[in-house]
Parts: structure tokens; sequence; C-alpha cells
DNA sequence: GGTAGACGTACATAT
DNA sequence: TACGTCTACC
């Protein structure tokens, strides 16, 4: 019974065990906060406080959502599926999908991401015949998500000038137009769900009754909105609240250009009078100078709610610091001492390599690549983000509502039906003189446009009766085909890689439908009844809510395998990657790291303008924000640490020369070992000299081992060196057996040479993306064991 | 009406 | 580098 509890220390045995009252965590970096948030739950269930309907646990990511479930069923013999664990965005899209009637939805409403909803806007400023120059798109989207997440309306908005009203005028014919074709962006799933709170009684009630704890995770990256929603939720000044369980670490708070406000800890703290405070300090991860240099940084943070984390592991290997020329010699510079650690018997999935924009990965990349270290990038295009993707689904998407107008106008014309620029600004005109969708205005529009624009409605409609009886794999694959999308890119050049995504499609809707419960054989258009046992719907159909939402135990459980989907693919973009599980290199950006960690970390680019980032100087509290990035990069590491920074570098294609990041002035000199003299920073002065430990290797005397010596022009990385690389290639014995690493297809097997010089090629069989054969002029190969 | 290529411009972090 | 816009030409 008490295994659940073996194993904590006093702080986290604390934690777990508070009474059912509000309660403020802060927990430190890799001071088990997952551990305490997951164990809490666990032993809330199993001493009956709760029953797992009657719990609420809310986090920022998919992945920390996940992990929390499946640590749960590891300690429990419980199904979590159906239980309200998730993101905030995941949570009130169910919300509203159980409520869409009184939230004021169409059941089937969509969700658009960032990138739908900067081209909705560039779609309406068109419309309305704004000037693009005076109110650029995504100043506008800006706008709109800054004003959504406070919980502000567009008639809440204080617009004291001209400039300011016309975004706000811009902000409310935004919601008509999204109300209009039934689509919903990231901050108005937060923002509605929380007036579908606020403004109905019965399902306030039902939830507040429902709810008894509520578990919140990175507490210090809520926005206002969120807050507020938590507080409605909770019950927060209501006769019966539900326990919150707060846990976040104000100094891991780098999310304010989103909204996040570090302020809420206070509030919460205050409003809600916590009585139950408690310090998670003691650290399991890093080895003791990586933390003495998180300590040491962070304390030059100003506003702090004041820790400070301790090891009971050694001191470690000091952090290493070095000063690079260039940002190739940097690359290279993390392939030696990747080689080493590597050597050393690391794996590669154990190392990491951080930066503070994703521009900065290419170099890296590069000199990974040429290395033939296998690397794998995090952030970039994820699946559902890929073009061909998003085409297909906006043909889904059509199937479940015509009257959304942005997936319409992304595939009315695509693969190409003779239906130019003219013809749809025709279809516009007549969509706002009637005021109705795009699909609606076909109707009014004459001659050859009307008559090709009718065969699309009716092709959508054709495909909406076909699909009716199949399952959502066949749906998809159906929807790839008659499209037309297939055949197109059967027809481009690099069209392959693009019909390999929608076939992944297929497969990712199988997978998907397994996982969610669904079943192979559930028809994609169908609402399950009796999943999970849950009763949810005929309540629904009748139209009587309040019936529905007076039984504590029922699950809204009413999405349809396509629009559960379609969900998916606009809350969880997907990896980037196929090439998931291979033993790699990680890399990724500061932000993507936050809750990870790695035996090895490498933090790339420690130059000012970069880290901490220009932009970061026009903000309020900006520097600190850069700060407490600095400080989630480094808690980031166990044993080893590498910080590292070059004098130039090119960045958008210009040369740029900066100074080392003001970050090294603010790390304890102890702990920190520079592998080669502080040489006269650009514009400078070296604050350190050599210490004990010597220098490391001496980079400057062999430039010519140097990939990148900074001399071109512009970035080029893929210019000039392929038929060098060929040629090498060519020397170093390719032969056929010979397994290659290929950047974009990933592993393969040589299975043919032909040809010698620059007319050599290789038939390459790719794990992951079939045969092809390859230019070694072109084709950079890299031999791997 | 479709399409390929040239040109200009911008670009931090992300659910 | 990457994307939107313009232009020439089919």
């Amino acid at each position: 019974m008490s295994d659940l509890l073996a194993n904590l220390n006093a702080e986290q045995l604390a934690a777990v065990t508070l009474p059912d009252e509000p309660a403020l965590i802060l927990a430190g970096a890799g001071s088990g906060k997952t551990r305490v948030l997951t164990t809490r739950i666990a032993w809330l269930i199993q001493n009956g406080r709760v029953s797992p309907a009657g719990l609420l646990a809310v986090t920022f990511t998919n992945k920390a959502a996940k992990e929390m479930m499946t640590r749960l069923t590891s300690m429990l013999p419980i199904n979590t599926r159906g239980m309200w664990i998730g993101t905030f965005h995941g949570l009130c899209n169910r919300m509203l999908r159980a409520h869409y009637r009184d939230a004021g939805l169409p059941q089937t409403f969509a969700i658009l991401d960032s990138q739908d909803q900067l081209s909705a806007l560039k779609r309406l400023l068109k419309s309305l015949n704004v000037d693009d120059e005076k109110y650029p798109a995504k100043n506008l989207q800006y706008f709109i998500n800054n004003a959504k997440e406070q919980g502000l309306r567009p008639a809440d908005v204080e617009a004291n000038d001209d400039f300011n009203r016309r975004f706000v005028d811009l902000y409310a014919a935004y919601d008509v137009q999204c109300q209009r074709e039934g689509v919903v962006d990231f901050a108005e799933l937060l923002l509605r769900c929380y007036e579908l709170l606020r403004y109905n009684d019965a399902i306030r009630q039902h939830y507040q009754h429902r709810f008894r704890h509520v578990l919140v995770d990175e507490f210090q990256d809520t926005n206002v909105l969120q807050y507020q929603w938590l507080k409605l939720l909770a019950g927060f000044g209501t006769q019966n609240p539900a326990a919150v369980f707060a846990v976040g670490d104000d100094d891991q708070s780098i999310y304010a250009f989103r909204g996040a406000n570090v302020g809420n800890m206070r509030d919460f703290e205050h409003e809600f009078r916590v009585r139950h405070m408690i310090k998670l300090e003691q650290n399991y991860r890093s080895h003791g100078h990586i933390l003495d240099s998180a300590n040491h940084l962070i304390a030059h943070n100003a506003r702090r709610l004041g820790k400070n984390l301790r090891t009971d592991a050694g001191h470690g290997e000091p952090v290493r610091v070095f000063q690079a020329g260039s940002d190739g010699q940097e690359a290279s510079w993390l392939v030696e001492e990747i080689r080493d650690l590597i050597a050393q018997g690391m794996s590669r999935s154990e190392i990491a390599i951080l930066y503070r924009s994703n521009a900065q990965s290419r170099v890296i990349e590069h000199a990974l690549f040429s290395s033939g270290i296998a690397y794998r990038v995090y952030g970039g295009l994820r699946f559902f983000e890929r073009a061909e993707v998003k085409h297909a689904l906006a043909y889904l998407q059509l199937l479940e509502n015509p009257r959304n107008d942005a997936a319409f106008g992304r595939v009315v014309n695509f693969p190409t039906r003779g239906i130019g620029a003219r013809s749809l600004e025709a279809l516009q005109d007549a969509a706002r003189q009637y005021d109705c969708s795009l699909a609606e205005a076909v109707a009014y529009v004459p001659g050859k446009a009307g008559s090709s624009l009718g065969a699309f409605v009716r092709l959508i409609e054709q495909m909406r009766a076909e699909t009716r009886r199949m399952t959502l794999p066949e749906t998809v694959e159906y929807v790839t085909n008659t499209s037309g999308l297939i055949t197109h890119y059967r027809g481009e050049k690099e069209g392959q890689d693009r019909i390999e995504n929608l076939q992944e499609l297929v497969t990712a809707a199988q997978a998907f439908v397994m996982e969610e419960g669904f079943g192979l054989d559930a028809l994609a258009s169908a609402i399950p009844v009796g999943r999970d046992g849950a009763q949810a719907v005929p309540a629904l159909a009748d139209g009587d809510q309040a019936q529905q939402v007076l039984d504590p135990e029922a699950l809204p459980v009413v999405m349809t395998p396509l629009v559960a989907f379609l969900t998916h693919a606009s809350l969880e973009a997907g990896d980037n990657q196929a090439q998931a599980g291979q033993d790699a290199v990680q890399m990724m950006t500061v932000h993507a790291a936050k809750g990870l960690e790695f035996n090895a970390v490498f933090i790339t680019g420690l130059e000012e303008g970069l880290f901490p980032h220009e932009n970061s100087a026009m903000e309020a509290d900006g520097l600190e924000e850069e700060r407490r990035l600095m400080y989630v990069a480094i808690t980031r590491a166990r044993e080893r640490l590498y910080l590292s920074f070059a004098q130039s570098r090119v960045l958008h294609g210009q040369m740029r020369y900066h100074v080392r990041s003001r970050f090294f002035e603010e790390l304890p000199e102890t702990s920190l070992k520079w592998l080669q003299p502080p040489a006269q920073a650009y514009g400078g002065s070296p604050r350190r000299q050599q210490n004990e430990s010597g220098w490391g290797r001496d980079w400057f005397k062999k430039p010519e081992d140097v990939p990148y010596s900074g001399t071109k022009p512009t970035g080029g990385m893929d210019t000039g060196n392929g038929y060098a690389d060929a040629k090498r290639q060519a020397g170093s014995g390719l032969r056929i057996g010979q397994n290659v690493f290929h950047n974009k297809f990933g592993e393969g097997v040589i299975t043919a040479l032909e040809g010698e010089g620059a007319d050599a090629r290789a038939n390459i069989k790719f794990k992951r993306h079939g045969a092809k054969w390859l230019a070694l002029a072109v084709a950079k190969l890299d031999p791997i064991d």
C-alpha cells in the first residue's frame, strides 16, 4: 500500500501527501517534479480521496501529458484514457466538443494552427482591402492572440488611437470570419472554453462539483486566461472549491512571449491563501559544477521566489568552455568533443546540442553530417505541417464541414482544375455579397468559372457520400487518391517524398484509431457509442445537455474518429523526422529542451545578440527571461556541460561579429575550464586568464581541417562542397553492401554502383524511403558502420 | 489560366 | 534560407 511513497525524500513526501487544500510546489530543475505530480495523483486515488473521474491534471505539452499517463498506469491498475489529463488546449477542446451547442460552435469545428491562423488573417485583410504594409497580418496575429490570452474580446480591448482601433476592428472581423467558417484558433479554444464555463451556470457547476482535485504542471508558464480558467474550474470563491495543486518553477519561466505570466504564482499564493508551499530543492540530475553554474547564473535575476538547488552528487567534470573563431570552428569542435564522448561509451542519444534559434542548426548539422555522426533535429517542419499533408487534411475537413473556407481555398484548385485567380475572385465577391461560405457561394457564380467550381463542390459531395461507410484509414486513402493529390505528385520531380508522406498519413490514421481505442473497423464519421463504457452520446443527441452534464461519470466522447484525427493533427503536429528511435545526437532549441535531460549537453552560440538574443533587450524583463532560458539549458545536463561561442558567424546570409555572452561573467569561475586562452573578444576585453588545467586542442593551427573557415560570402553549405565530397567518397571506397547515411533519406545500404567520376551513381536501399538512384556528385553520403 | 524562374525581403523562442 | 510576388511565356 505504501509502495507509492517509497523512495520519496522528505520534501517530496510532504508534497504528495498534502491535505485537500490549495498547494504550491516550487520544484527546481531535476527535483522530481513529474514524479511528485504523478505520485500525488496515484496516492489520492489509491486512498479513495478522489475517483479517477474526479480529478483534472493539466500540462502544456502533449509529451508531458503522455508521460504523466504512462507513469500513472505503472503505479495503479487504472485506465487513464478517460481521465481528464491533458494539455490546456486538449482539455478545452474536449469540453467544447462535449458542449458545442452551448459554446456556439458547430459540432465538427476545425482547429487552426498558427500557420492556418496567419493565412486566415491574410485572406481577411485581402477581402477587406486593408493596406498590409500598415497592418501586417503577423502583427495582427500577435495582437489578436495577445488579447485572447488576456481573456479580452474586441469589445474589451481599449483602443486609444485610430491605429489601435483599426486593429480592434480587424480582430472583430476575424472572429466573425472564424465563426462563419466554423474554425477555432489555439487561443480561441481556451477563451471559448473559459466563456462557456463563465456564462453557463449548469455546466460550470457540473464541472466544479465533479473535479475535486485540480493539478497544474509548469504553473509558471500559465497565462492570464489559463489562470482564470483554472479558477473557474476549481470553483474559486465558491463554498466548496477543489483543491488546486500547482507545481512550477519561476526560474524556468520562458514563455512570456506567448503570454506566460509568472505573476500567476504570486497571485495564486495570495488569492487562494495557500498555506502549503513546499520547495523541492534537492536535485537528482546534475553534477556539482553544473548545478553551481546554474545557481550562480540565476542568482543574477532580481525577481525570484528564491530557491537554491543542492545535490549529493560530487563536483564531477568542470564545465568546458570553447571560444571559436567562427561558427564553422565551433561546429568542428563540437564534432571532436562528441567523438570523444562516443569513444568513452556515451550513447549518441544521451548527447544534446542546444541553441537559441533554429537557424543555428545548419552549420552544426553539416559538420555532424560530414563526420558521419547520426543526429536528429527537433523543430522545423513537422509531419502534420507539411504542405501535402495539409492538403489531404483540408479535403478531410471539407468532408466534415464544407463551410470551412480555409480548407476550401487551400484545395479548390489543388491539384489544378482550371480555377484560377479570376474565378476565385468572383467566388469571393459572391460570398461577400451573400454573406455565406465559399462553398455556398458557388451557386452564385455564373459561366465557366461557375461550372468548374460546381464540379469541385460535386467532387467533395461525392467523396462525402462514398466515404460514409468507410473507416478512417480507408477514408484517408480514398481522399488522397480521389482528390488527385497522388496523381499530381506522381508527375512532380520531387513528388515521391510527398507521396510517401501521404501514404504515411494513412498509416498514421491506422495507428490513431488503434491508440485512441476506436478500433480498426469504426466508421470514420460515426460517433462511437459505449466507448470506454461512456454513455454521453444519446443525451447529447436529445439536445438535453443538462442531463448529460449531471452524470458525473459520463465521459463526453463526442468526436467521430475523423474529427478526432483532425483535432489530433492540429494539436499535435507530430514529429519531424523518420529516424525516431535511432541512436542519434539530439539537436534542438533551448525552448524545446525544457523538461528533458541528457548526460552531455552542449550550449552553443553563447554570444551577445544571439544568447541573450538582441530582440530581448526591447522587452520588459527580456534579459531576465533570457537568463532563465540559459538556466533551463544548463540544468538539462547530468554529467557533462559544454559552452561555446564564435567570434564570427554567418547569420541571415551575412557575416556577423559577436562578443561572447555576458552569461559567462555570471558563472562561477571555479567550475569552468577554458579550453584555450580567452582571446581578445571583439570590442570587449578578456576577463579571464588561463587557468590551471591548460589549453585544449589548438584549433587555429589547422585551418585546413575546418570545413568552414567563414570566408564565404554566404552560408552556402550546399555550394561548392558537393563535388569535393563526391571525390572524397569515391576515394574512400563506397562499395556494395556498405551502409550509408543520407541527410534526407536516413540510413540505407548500397545495392549497386555505376559510372565513374562525375557520372558515378549508386543505388541505395533506404530503410524508410525505399530504393533510390543517387548521383554521387550531388548526394551527400556518409559511410556508417 | 497555368507555370517556371527571377527578384526582393525578412528572419526568436511555440501549444 | 525560404517564401511571396511579379513577369514572361505556353
